[in-house]
DNA sequence: CACCGACGTTGACTTGGATCAACTTCGACC
DNA sequence: GGTCGAAGTTGATCCAAGTCAACGTCGGTG
């Protein structure tokens, strides 16, 4: 399986926005066909990343914000003790790296969850065009506003039940996978974002399950009773403007 | 003293950001006088706000940013129950509405705890003129990842006595105040911001203080021990590249 | 295909911080 | 300056979630 890839270690390919998948989704939403070569020209794809690679670390110079391609990335820190803190999970067409541009630092590390690739926006040549460009400059802002009510919820206090319930509503929303959904990351790294001992993850999947609102296969799950979630952990769901889905979801 | 101060009821004053005592602190930090010109064009003073009083609400359509003049304000949402949230506290210099641009109407509600004046930045002018003027996008882009920092060290898992040592820390750095600072917030708001109980704030500032890391009366505290503090809840500190103050805090 | 280590689950016990309740102190207003 | 309500403190008790420990299960490798 492994030898089946051709050893890709080309890191450099240039990007082509235009026929990119993930268009609706990134930065390019929203922009002339004009804007979008101008964007091309200075985005580059960087990949494969192997799981559990780094992408950038906690410390280092900031250069870049990234945007995921495909495969799933974290962002996490190390505390004093050398305890590992997830900061958030990062899906296709997300952005990454974006809480560095105030110290100029990467104040946290980057690692794949899942074999993967990512959009380098290198920051300054994206800063300069986003002056030329008022869609870009737009969309980024609205991608950090974006991000700033993520973390909002995640900061207010909730029951550990709320929170994963929320935690599984918003992977759901985000891969777009309706009721059917895969969790790329270990139970560990869902816990430690969530603020939550392994266990009690467990333990609650277990419960919901056992209360008919999941089926849980290892990290396959699948959503039964949506409304019962919804209930639970409705307030993590955000309003999402691109990905209006059909109302099932 | 109420009487004292003419009623003030001109809420649209034009700014001098020129003469402001918050520019190297606020948006007009890093630009010519050219582009200050400009900003202050959109921008209007509006105040005073007395305490409790409302600048904006949850659900409210999304018009401007805010900058915070005087006083200080918090902005809180409300769960389903009714019980209020502290999402965070916004003193002089500092930008408030930030969440907002995503979904375009506030996501939270935002009162005075302090007879309060703030700058009104309607998002719209700032946006198109942030398109013109590249320090004032890089100014935007800068604070708004700030936040993103703030938040994230808030949703990560610390203590009752981390969380409150390194919000003691936050103020005194935010406020400039050295090592005597005020809280202008009431115990509640503390505790609600640090997802924490009232009385869980009341006691670990007795504790602080009984371990002499303190000296607490009612609203007026001193550290004492900063370094333990530090020790404690130094995480949440920020590097702060505006208000580098001379080593000792 | 057997072994190993990482991941996940389950149970027993502990604990940090919440809740409940009583009391004190403050400051605003008559 | 006395009254009243809000804010803050302190003590007793409780519980959600953490910790510790044992065990199951998967997937990769020799």
């Amino acid at each position: 399986m492994q030898g089946s890839r051709k050893v890709v270690n080309i890191t450099r390919l240039r990007q082509a926005c235009r026929t990119c998948s993930l268009m609706e989704l990134c930065l390019p939403m929203g922009l002339t066909s004009d804007d979008i070569q101008q964007l091309e020209g200075i985005v580059h794809v960087k990949g494969p990343i192997e799981r559990g690679a780094h992408l950038f670390r906690e410390g280092d110079a900031f250069q870049a914000i990234y945007a995921v391609r495909d495969g799933a990335m974290k962002t996490y820190r190390l505390d004093p003790d050398g305890r590992e803190h997830v900061l958030g999970f990062h899906l296709p067409g997300e952005l990454l790296g974006l809480d560095a541009i105030y110290p100029r630092t990467n104040c946290c590390s980057a690692s794949a969850l899942a074999e993967a690739s990512v959009c380098v926006l290198p920051f300054s040549q994206l800063a300069e065009l986003a002056q030329k460009v008022p869609g870009l400059q737009a969309t980024i802002l609205r991608l950090m506003s974006k991000d700033l009510s993520v973390s909002a919820n995640l900061a207010t206090d909730h029951t550990a039940e709320e929170r994963l319930a929320g935690f599984l509503l918003s992977i759901a929303q985000r891969t777009g996978a309706g009721t059917e959904l895969r969790l790329v990351m270990p139970r560990r790294d869902i816990a430690s974002y969530l603020r939550l001992a392994t266990e009690t993850v467990s333990r609650l999947l277990a419960r919901f399950q056992q209360e008919n609102l999941l089926e849980v296969h290892r990290k396959q799950v699948r959503i039964i009773d949506l409304d019962a979630l919804r209930e639970l952990g409705g307030c993590f769901e955000l309003m999402d403007r691109r990905r209006q889905r059909t109302g099932y979801l």
